[in-house]
DNA sequence: TATGCTCTGCGTCATAACTA
DNA sequence: TAGTTATGACGCAGAGCATA
């Protein structure tokens, strides 16, 4: 046979989640890494333990909702980042397929010339 | 050059999906 | 089951481009 072997199985882990479920068989995007490390300026809170007056209550509300934030900033970049590299790599899919449906379509016409009854 | 349109990236919110 | 993370949706701002 004269398929090419270039069929791409270079698919990454990039499809999300979802997706992977709804099309059965695309890669999954999703990288979910163990987030240790906080971002820098990030201040760990004090203990609720340690919390007394309204205020500080309030301050450690504020504090809480700028960390999840910060957090969600970084995390909606790194998002489209993976978005971005997941759809470059569905267009090169789509590339390589092209280049492999034009060479089959050509081998087919090849075949039907020879196979085909010489009628004069 | 001013104006309108399109594209792109960003921040935020809501929520689905996951984890401890 | 509460807390966390990933992602879709939305609105906004700035850049680039066409055109009157």
């Amino acid at each position: 046979m004269a398929v090419t072997g270039d069929e791409t199985d270079e698919e990454t882990d990039l499809a999300p989640s979802h997706m992977a479920a709804a099309t059965g068989d695309m890669p999954t995007y999703q990288i979910r890494a163990p987030t240790t490390a906080l971002p820098q300026g990030v201040v760990m809170a004090a203990s609720p333990g340690s919390l007394h007056s309204p205020q500080q209550l309030a301050e450690e509300a504020t504090r809480k909702r700028e960390l999840r934030l910060m957090k969600n900033r970084e995390a909606a970049k790194e998002c489209r980042r993976r978005k971005k590299e997941y759809v470059k790599c569905l267009e090169s899919r789509v590339a390589v397929l092209e280049v492999q449906n034009k060479k089959l379509i050509e081998e087919l016409e090849t075949l039907k010339d020879i196979c085909s009854p010489k009628t004069d």
